[in-house]
RNA sequence: CGGGGCGUAGCGCAGCCUGGUUAGCGCGCUUGGUUCGGGACCAAGAGGUCGCCAGUUCAAAUCUGGCCGCCCCGACCA
């Protein structure tokens, strides 16, 4: 593996292919589009999956699955929806050797087959609510693909819940955009801006789309996760209704919410840096490796205490006996950097005599020993230290990158390094679609934070409330 | 779909322009030995439908035509 990482500032997209490919997150696979998710790569997935599942039942979401694919006729019900769905779809038209006498639409996401179902199961307020989620695999046919970014096949979770009113609806899924941002910035250690998404790039189907948006190394934007109210909609397309208190029949509001592999991407375009991953202890499935360093002669001596170092640990935290003897430990100090593990814990013939082990932070290369005495309670802080670190340094990136934008031609300069832009919008949507044209930037979402600030839309001139944020997205 | 690049051993490439015995190199792999605090070294090995199809030719990795696949850059998207 002497094959380098090509260098950020030389070929940034290049820079995140290798990465992926030599950390073995995933590879590419035979079916254009499509990618494997190697044991790296899923192991972070099942880490994301843990935090998620267990914020998801805490507030008493159940989980289910339903069938991949969904008969047309229910794609085609909500118009939004089928207008935005429909072009990147693959269709099954035969099976057992025979046309199919309905096409099967194999999900690009779940609405349509869920209320579907929901009909049946909802007839009275006392049903209400229910709050579903799936973990499952979805394809969109993307023109355009990269791993984990965007790739035709991805796995995602797609809550989907069944609410009496507007106001519960709405509730759950700032709910959920909350346990996003949580789990992006105090796991991932990914800051993040929450807001509601313009009508333009909201969700096809949704009344309203919220989201949290990361900002990656190059100053692009990420859509990080989305959460929609999708008001009466869905329930009108599939005639879902029930009697409420009152005895009047109503539609259900529902929501739906998601977050896919794509964090995975997020979370290498975030942290990090030309030798490859950096993993936030918190998301890492493994957080310290221990890699052993031996002459023939203190061989035994260095493994032995390599050993027990290595059951002291396990009790606390996810660590890694690296006692391979193909590899030297230049090779293993290496290798384990290109995957990110956030601590290498050394162990040579000069530590076990002072009963001591170096330990090695990924981030900054940072040494220090600790004696085994005081291990645990050292490697414990200095985890929490370097999560801490990350966060703060990619909140930092962040801020230093954003700018507050009153005239346009300043707004094109600054876009052009890269950087969102906090920015006067009129709420209009053909401005938005005119400087998308003419600079690609969109506008990432209108955040839940921002000032209310009496100024002019950026590109119009006309009045507006509070500032924007634009970028160029991923 | 438009533009660019690539397809030769598991990976990365050379050879092709100017056709000619057994198609090379680096890494990796196997075996043995010496090594081990930042990608070790020596020796001996294994490993190939030169992307596919057709054509030109006494002879094609090399020339011609077609096809296929992948990657990168743009328009749609989590």
């Amino acid at each position: 593996m002497a094959e380098r990482i090509t260098p950020r500032d030389v070929d940034y997209s290049r820079w995140y292919t290798d990465v992926v490919l030599q950390a073995k997150l995933a590879d590419y696979s035979p079916v254009k589009g499509c990618m494997v998710i190697r044991p790296n790569g899923y192991a972070i997935w099942e880490k994301i999956q843990r935090i998620l599942d267990e914020k998801f039942k805490e507030t008493g979401h159940v989980n289910a699955y339903f069938p991949l694919f969904i008969p047309e006729s229910f794609m085609k019900k909500e118009a939004e929806h089928v207008e935005g769905f429909a072009p990147e779809c693959a269709v099954v038209t035969h099976g057992g050797g025979e046309a199919l006498e309905e096409p099967l639409y194999v999900r690009p996401t779940s609405e349509t087959i869920i209320w579907s179902m929901y009909k049946k199961w909802i007839m009275s307020y006392r049903d209400l609510p229910i709050l579903i989620n799936q973990w499952a695999n979805v394809v969109r046919w993307e023109m355009r693909t990269r791993l984990f970014l965007r790739t035709t096949e991805f796995l995602w979770q797609e809550g989907h819940t069944a609410h009496a009113t507007e106001a519960e609806a709405e509730a759950e899924a700032r709910r959920i955009l909350e346990i996003y941002r949580c789990l992006a910035e105090d796991y991932m250690a990914i800051p993040v801006i929450t807001g509601r998404k313009t009508e333009n790039e909201k969700f096809a189907g949704a009344v309203r789309t919220y989201s949290i948006e990361a900002m990656m190394q190059d100053k692009k934007a990420l859509q990080a996760g989305t959460s929609h109210y999708l008001g009466e909609n869905f329930a009108r397309a599939f005639d879902v209704k029930f009697q409420d208190k009152d005895g009047q029949v109503k539609y259900v509001h529902a929501t739906s919410w998601g977050v896919s592999t794509r964090l995975i991407g997020a979370l290498i375009m975030t942290h990090g840096d030309d030798q490859g991953v950096i993993l936030p202890p918190r998301i890492a499935p493994t957080q310290l490796v221990i890699v052993p360093i031996w002459q023939e002669a203190t061989r035994a001596r260095v493994l032995e205490f390599s050993e027990r170092v290595y059951q002291q640990l396990k009790t606390v935290f996810a660590v890694k006996l690296d006692d391979r003897e193909q590899y030297k430990p230049g090779y293993k100090f290496t290798e384990w950097e290109i995957q990110g593990i956030p601590v290498r814990v050394e162990i040579g013939p000069r530590d076990v005599e002072a009963d001591q082990v170096v330990l090695v932070r990924r981030d900054n290369r940072e040494k220090v020993t600790a004696t085994l005495e005081r291990l645990t309670e050292q490697a414990q802080k200095l985890l929490e230290t370097i999560q801490m670190d990350l966060y703060r340094r990619a909140r930092q990136m962040q801020q230093e990158n954003t700018f507050r934008v009153n005239d346009y031609q300043e707004f094109q300069k600054i876009l052009e390094q890269g950087a969102f832009i906090e920015a006067h919008w009129c709420g209009g949507g053909e401005c938005e679609l005119k400087i998308k044209e003419e600079t690609k930037a969109t506008i990432r979402n209108i955040p839940f934070d921002r000032e209310v600030e009496k100024g002019k839309c950026i590109y119009c001139g006309n009045p507006s409330e509070g500032r924007v944020v634009f970028a160029k997205a991923y």
